[in-house]
DNA sequence: ATGGTGGATGCTCCA
């Protein structure tokens, strides 16, 4: 099973790129995040003349939004509000006997101070909410988190671990909050069984740079965790850096996992 | 310290 998860930066805008990652990958399974569209004008007959029958999302006007594309129908799917705000960055669905969780966390602003910066709060509470709901889960379970979680947890996930201390998405107040939550939901992080320490790994580099490439200031923000029980069935995992060369991209590259999925 | 770019929207917000 091919699950290929992407922070596209807006469905329409990323419509042909969509397509061509589809038709290089051939993906069974494809997580998108940042959709920014309204439910009632999702392209849904786009995706099924691309041979994906199943389809679960969650968006907004603007901003946001959250969507399951798949050949493979669910047994069960559903979302979550978290920090009781409806901003669609949540969905989940059961494939298998495995239910794999869609999630875009807030980015957090610009200041890592919760007592000035509403946003940065918004992501403090909405981590420390995920440790909770983790928590009362048992630990032998089927479960896969991925997405973009505007966090890059390790020195070695983004371009310079000292001049990136003190801003929003590597702070050690983040960091450690996430890596809190990996572990109360007993997960393991795929892309570092993959590409351990000390390879540098990113998902993301900003539109804000002449050259992404050479200058290679990216961070890893985006991210694929699963239960043992799954962990140990990944065959592959492949960052899709060339996609962030392609005409009109996205800021985030797309990420892909193999899994024989129970 | 600042500004650099992009998507969706509508004279601006968010990343």
């Amino acid at each position: 099973m091919k699950i290929l998860t992407w922070n596209c930066n807006g469905i329409r805008a990323r419509f042909p790129l969509i397509k061509k990652i589809i038709e290089l990958e051939k993906p069974d399974l494809l997580f998108l995040q940042e959709t920014k569209i309204e439910d009632k004008i999702f392209p849904e007959k786009e995706f099924h003349n691309l041979g994906y029958e199943f389809l679960f999302y969650r968006g907004e006007k603007s901003y946001n939004g959250v969507a399951c594309i798949s050949k493979m129908p669910f047994s069960d799917c559903g979302y979550r509000n978290w920090h009781n705000i409806n901003d669609c960055r949540h969905i989940f669905v059961k494939i298998k006997k495995t239910t794999i969780h869609n999630f875009y966390i807030p980015a957090g602003g610009d200041i890592p101070d919760t007592s000035v910066n509403s946003k940065f709060l918004h992501k403090i509470s909405f981590l420390r909410e995920m440790e909770n709901w983790l928590r009362d889960k048992p630990s032998k379970r089927n479960e896969i988190i991925l997405g973009d979680l505007n966090i890059a947890p390790l020195a070695e996930d983004v371009w310079s671990h000292k001049q990136l201390l003190n801003v929003v998405s590597h702070t050690p107040q983040e960091t450690d909050l996430l890596h809190d939550v990996l572990h109360s939901g007993s997960f393991e992080d795929l892309i570092r069984q993959f590409f351990p320490i000390p390879e540098k790994v990113f998902s993301w580099w900003s539109y804000r740079s002449k050259d992404w490439r050479h200058s290679d200031r990216g961070r890893r923000l985006d991210h694929v965790w699963a239960t043992s029980s799954i962990s140990k069935r990944v065959s592959k995992v492949k960052i899709l850096k060339d996609a962030r060369g392609w005409e009109k991209p996205s800021d985030h590259v797309p990420i892909l996992v193999e899994i024989d999925l129970v």
